[in-house]
DNA sequence: TTATGTGCAAACTGTTTGCGCGAAG
DNA sequence: CTTCGCGCAAACAGTTTGCACATAA
């Protein structure tokens, strides 16, 4: 019953084949490097640093700058999310399908928002105040792009 | 009846005063660089990026240095709030009351969250879906501190 | 074979820090 | 008067870029 909770290293080849041919599907050519990369990024579930995949990269011959070129190209595609930190650094992690839904508060029409919008966020309430935020469970509240063009015809600048 | 609708000019002073007695209650010096730059920031209730401030402070003959050391200590002092940009500046605000709801699914506790968190996740929505977040309004599902903790003693590492 | 990715080294942006002078309390 | 903030200039971290060579398709 507890056999699929297993996210360790077995998942990792399977993360990493998804993510090249979500890369071949972009039309993007699969290298020794950006494997590499993503074998670290589907490792480490959790945050990765440019900086760090660069670390553990460099003893396999893959230099700094194809980790940072290869780091946003996959964040171009989709294929990785990514996140600043305080500093000035950039983490980064495989993209999952988790989304979040927006609901307007005046048309009641209900929005997918991407992934990544809220790893910041739920990174600093859960050290803050210790709140695991669980997106998939959770609808935030707002106004939708069309009711928001429709209010600003009327009101305030 | 919409006299209260204009966060102009006038409102700055206000809040540029009620900074700076936040400031002195935690023992800080008022300097006039200090005081210019909360001027800064009471005037563009956005966002303004550390490099923003020290531009537009040059001329006034306030240095660089300067506003990042205030900045850094009106963060840390909670006068100000700030958030990570793609590129890795700084951009920063006055600290508002603003909050958020975060609702435990397992106790059904309802616990504030800190303004600030969510800035960042609000501004990444409205540019890529065009959904404006009201945090007053919404209120998040997650799992609070202590029922992590009791969760976490029969499950999963 | 050819377009595309890579290594390299140098530049760049945003931020931090040690120092002695100057001003706030 | 004494403690703390400031200007200055130099160092730092993280990231980006132009170029010639290498390699996936």
């Amino acid at each position: 019953m507890n056999r699929h909770v297993e996210h360790h290293a077995e998942d990792a080849d399977v993360l990493v084949g998804r993510a090249i041919q979500e890369l071949r599907a972009h039309g993007e050519r699969v290298t020794a490097g950006r494997r590499r990369i993503l074998q670290l990024l589907a490792a480490h579930a959790e945050h990765l640093t440019a900086d760090d995949v660069a670390a553990r990269t460099d003893d396999d011959g893959v230099h700094r700058a194809t980790v940072y070129r290869s780091l946003e190209l996959f964040a171009a595609t989709g294929i990785v999310a990514h996140r600043q930190l305080p500093g000035g650094a950039t983490a980064y992690h495989l993209a999952t399908s988790t989304h979040l839904h927006g609901h307007c508060v005046v048309c009641q029409k209900v929005i997918a928002l991407p992934s990544d919008v809220f790893d910041d966020a739920a990174d600093r309430m859960l050290r803050q105040r210790g709140f695991a935020f669980d997106p998939n469970r959770s609808s935030i509240m707002g106004t939708c792009d069309s009711c928001r063009a429709a209010s600003s015809l009327s009101a305030e600048e």
